[in-house]
DNA sequence: CGAGTTGTAGACTGCTTGTTCCAGAACCGT
DNA sequence: ACGGTTCTGGAACAAGCAGTCTACAACTCG
């Protein structure tokens, strides 16, 4: 019986979600809400609730695919090890680019972990996952032989996460894709390879400028 | 021959920072500054200029602070890598607290970059002054005698950048100080330290809780 | 085809924002 | 003590803000 909506929900949240990563929740306005999705006032109002509500939607929605981006790659069927290198190459092509597109969860974080408590747990959580998959993929690889059995899997898996966030954090902050990317393979030497580890994974490295 | 200032404009500058580190620079108002300050309106004005300046003149002095905290540290008299060790372990005890002073820096580099060339080219700036402190340090531990000659000191250097910025956001979005100190002695692992530099370092952590 | 329901558009409302203006108070060197 | 200069505090300002209200348009189902 309704008329039907003249926009895609979905569509509309990835919009948002865009404008916030690039301006932040204090800094973006409704007005820029509205130029960036084409809605009216009133049809947001209408779909969403308000700023703040649609905020979480596109907060929500940006940190699953965030986890999920994680889990994908974790449980792919590469090499162990190979799964974290190509986790770390990603990240420094993704936050290294001249223009890259901001993530929406690392700006959520740093700018209102301190102040609202659904965000602050909703990071929490996201992170809990995301360690726990770098884990997961880590002990992959001790079973493989590919990592020495004595080495802390746990320990290494909220190492990486603490690398992966500092590249995308300096990425941001204009570092050059390839200063990332050294960073991420660097990072890598952390791990204490066995030599069936080294000798499966071959010799790295592409040409990534 | 003028009336002297009721205020201690370093002071001011300061618990402006602090404001500004809290809620970021979109999400204070002139009205939390004055508050923050004691300043009153008119005095701000005249003091500093506005809003922008006076947040320019808190960015400026928490970066510059920032840096000499690293290159205090990078440059003082202990064993090389035990200066990097002392850094992580800062790091990971000052970001890590329940209720953390944050970092005007981090915001900034994260909430502003992107849009205002000035702070995009102050945060470029210090990361690499930040960078060469790392570095050099590592050349003084291989020279030393404590890091195999052939490491790549520059790629640690960076390394090392990424990974306490990593803390530090990590820290700001709630991760608990034990899982912080957990990531930085791990991240020491990507240092190939020779026999000599094992026996100098001794056995390490203390008490961190 | 028409009645009912929902989306849309834009004017409108308080409120907050950053900034300026103005009158008076406080201080210093003479 | 006084004149000049600066600081101070509050009122005033225009612009921008999130959110609401109302009239109209569009679609579906009976």
């Amino acid at each position: 019986m309704p008329r039907p909506r003249m926009f895609d929900e979905a569509d509309v949240i990835d919009r948002a979600r865009r404008t916030f990563a690039e301006t932040g929740f204090a800094g973006t306005s409704l007005d820029d809400l509205l130029e960036a999705t084409g809605l009216a006032r009133q049809s947001l109002y209408n779909a969403f609730g308000g700023k703040k509500e649609l905020f979480m939607r596109a907060f929500l929605s940006d940190t699953a695919s965030a986890v999920d981006a994680v889990t994908t790659v974790m449980r792919s069927a590469e090499d162990p090890i190979a799964r974290i290198r190509t986790k770390l190459v990603s990240t420094a092509v993704e936050h290294g680019a001249a223009k890259a597109p901001a993530s929406l969860f690392l700006r959520a974080a740093v700018e209102l972990s301190g102040s609202d408590p659904e965000v602050a747990s909703t990071v929490t959580t996201a992170f809990d996952s995301i360690r726990a998959d770098y884990t997961a993929c880590i002990a992959d690889a001790q079973q493989a032989g590919e990592i020495e059995v004595d080495a802390d899997a746990e320990a290494l898996g909220t190492y990486f996460c603490a690398v992966i966030e500092g590249m995308s954090t300096l990425g941001r902050a204009g570092v050059a894709r390839a200063t990332l990317l050294q960073m991420g393979l660097t990072s890598l030497a952390a791990v204490p390879i066995t030599p069936l580890g080294h000798e499966r994974l071959g010799t790295e490295d592409g040409d990534w400028t």
